[in-house]
Order: C-alpha cells, then structure tokens, then sequence
DNA sequence: CGTCTTTGACCCGCGC
DNA sequence: GCGCGGGTCAAAGACG
C-alpha cells in the first residue's frame, strides 16, 4: 500500500514552515491536566466534554497554527455544532484524549473542509486528494480491500503494485499524538497488527507499524518512542476506520459498538457518554491510568488529573473525532503554546509537526 | 490451530 | 544516476 513517505503537500508544507521557523526555541510544553480523562472518557474526554475545553480542539488550534496564525480553521470547520455523529468512528481513537497540538495537512487546512463524521470511511479529503491519487484503489482504507482481493498473488512479490508515477500518493489523513508512557503500543480499543518496523534515522529506537485488522479498514499507526524522551511515545494514525468498533473485542475493550460512545466522533469521540465505553478492565483505562498524555496544545486546564499528552495531527480527518465534543468545545483561548516535547522530537513528529507548531505561536 | 510478532528484503520517493 | 531513508510485504517463529 502506501508507500509514500510521510511526504504529502501537506507535510511539504510543514516541513517547509518548520524550516522557516526552525529556530526557537523551547516552549513549554503542556500538560494538561484532565481530569477524567482517563477515568471517563476515551481520550480522556470524560464526559463533560467540556475539560475539554482543549481537547480536541486543541488540536485544531494548532493546525491553524500550522497552516498559519491566521485562523483557526479547523476550529472553524467543527464550529457549528454538529450533531454528535454517532456511527462510524473514523478516527482511532488515540489513548489520549485531548489531542494537543494537532497539525492538519496543510492543504486540507487550507481548504478547511468540514468534517465529516458521518463520512468517516470516505474522509476523503473531499477535495481534491482523494481523487488525485487514489484511483486505483491504491488506499489504505478501502483500496487496500481491492488489492487484497485481486492482487493478493501478484502481490506476492511484494509490492508491485504499478502505481502512475505521476500521481503522487495521497496519504490518508493523519495525525499524531504523544503519550508519556512505558508502554510502546497503546491500547486504543482497535485491533491492531504489526506489520514492520525500523529503526528511525535519529532516534536509537525503531518505529513501529501497525494496521488495524479489521476487515477493510485501512487505517494504520505508527508508534516511534521519543528519541529525546524515551518516556515519550508518538503515535501517529493514519486513515479512518471503516467500522464502528474495535475490530474485535479481543482483548482491548470489549465493548460493542452500539455501547461505545467513543467511535461516534469518529474516532476520539468524546461524546458525553464516552465514559461509559471504558471499562475498568480495559487496557485502555488502564493505560489512562499508567501514562501521561501530553496535550501540546493544551492551556492548562485542568484539573485534577495529571494526565499530559500532546497531540498532534496532520489531517483533516481529525475533525472527525472533534465533531462529537463538537457541540461541547469550546475554542481555546490561547493557541497551543508549545510542545517541549515535540521539539524534541525527530522522529515522527519530525515528520508531522511543523517546528513552528512545536514552537510558541508567534504573531 | 489461529493470531500476532519478528525480521530481512524489497520498493519507492527524494535529495544530492 | 545513486544512495539513503521510509514504508511495506510476507515467511517464519512465537504465543495463547
């Protein structure tokens, strides 16, 4: 499937800011304290959405700030109130709720495309990406169905796929997050099978890929621990899931989906009821409980809890997981200052986090 | 026995 | 054109 590199326009454009402002220096990085977070909601978006007052919008903020300190354009986009899309879970959700500091791909900024929850399996990128290079059936998500199921002996010579050269590859929407834990792999209530690893360039350690099993579900993860901060894991989601729930209830949440708030915002719902879908004896609580999410973009918030996570993201499906707290977010105040962290971050973030979104929002 | 992880090889895009 | 790094495949092994 992809093999593009994490080189999307959008990502171009990312790098290209952070080159821009690739100075600075360090920003504080946020922790954001939410309260039940781990305890109530999937992300940590207990039930109030409202801690949440960064969450996931957070993560927007922050992709304006990638795109520029213009305007908050996902922000925006999830403004409206939307009616807590209550069926596909597009997004993974991440271990952590409150995404920090979220890097939209820049082109899917730019076009500022509304979230779509209910089209979760089809986030295309409405414009114009999907189209572009798409077409064969060359995604993750749903074209990867397709080449299973006719090129799997081609295949077997591994990728042979003949893609056109002109067509860049447009990767599914992504976003990243980091979590302060021991544990490499989070549970995140999906199933996911590794398929790869490598060992990242700057970083003594290896990056891990993981693709969800479910059937028809393209959306993958990469997992990278911090080489600056090996307490800090990145994790970094690509593509929607196609199915409402964990794929199985093996062994992450056992909850089914008509139960499980979280996938109504696609993803990271963060829906009111979300703190029902954890459960106590999930791994997922119980990472909650053992990690600490650093939340980028997250002003303080909160509470209580001592849970830090920054997030970051670099698409525009990310919206999609907003739209469930949608109607209870509120628009952060402040942008999200900086994510220490992610400074010192090479490796995915590198990839994903403009400097400048890790650095502190300039005007 | 089925599922998942490990691991080496291969392919691709990009920079030089 | 070449080399590097990233991403993926798939066989083999490990595990429950």
């Amino acid at each position: 499937m992809d093999r593009k590199p994490l080189n999307d326009d959008a990502e171009e454009l990312i790098k290209r800011r952070h080159e821009q402002s690739s100075s600075s220096g360090a920003s504080p990085s946020f922790h954001l304290d939410i309260p039940g977070a781990f305890g109530g909601g999937v992300f940590g978006l207990p039930c109030d959405a409202e801690k949440g007052s960064l969450g996931f919008m957070d993560l927007l903020g922050v992709q304006d700030y990638v795109s520029g300190p213009a305007a908050y354009s996902l922000f925006d986009l999830l403004q409206p109130p939307q009616p807590p899309p209550l069926q596909l879970p597009a997004q993974p959700p991440p271990p952590l709720l409150s995404p920090a500091s979220t890097v939209m791909e820049s082109s899917d900024a730019a076009n500022q495309q509304p979230p779509t929850p209910a089209n979760s399996s089809s986030l295309s990128p409405s414009s114009n990406e999907g189209q572009t290079n798409k077409t064969a059936g060359e995604e993750d998500g749903e074209g990867e169905e397709e080449e299973e199921q006719g090129n799997n002996q081609e295949k077997t010579k591994k990728q042979l796929k003949p893609k056109k050269k002109n067509q860049k590859r447009q990767r599914e929407p992504r976003f990243a997050f980091m979590t302060k834990s021991d544990v490499d792999h989070l549970d995140d209530g999906y199933r996911w099978r590794k398929y790869g690893q490598k060992a990242v360039k700057h970083s003594p350690y290896p990056r891990s890929y993981y693709r969800c099993t479910s059937a028809g579900c393209g959306v993958k993860k990469r997992v990278e621990r911090s080489s600056e901060d090996p307490s800090i894991v990145v994790t970094t989601y690509e593509g929607q899931h196609t199915h409402l729930t964990p794929a199985t209830p093996r062994g992450s949440l056992g909850f089914s989906p008509e139960t499980a708030t979280y996938g109504a915002g696609g993803g990271f719902g963060l829906s009111s009821t979300t703190s029902s879908f954890l459960h106590p004896q999930s791994n997922f609580y119980q990472h909650h409980q053992q990690h600490q999410y650093l939340y980028g973009s997250a002003p303080s918030v909160n509470t209580g809890s001592s849970a830090s996570a920054s997030f970051i993201s670099s698409s525009p499906s990310i919206p999609s997981f907003n739209q469930a707290q949608t109607h209870n977010f509120v628009r952060p105040s402040a942008l999200p200052r900086s994510l220490s962290a992610l400074q010192r971050d090479h490796g995915l973030l590198e990839d994903i986090v403009p400097t400048r979104m890790r650095e502190e929002p300039k005007e």
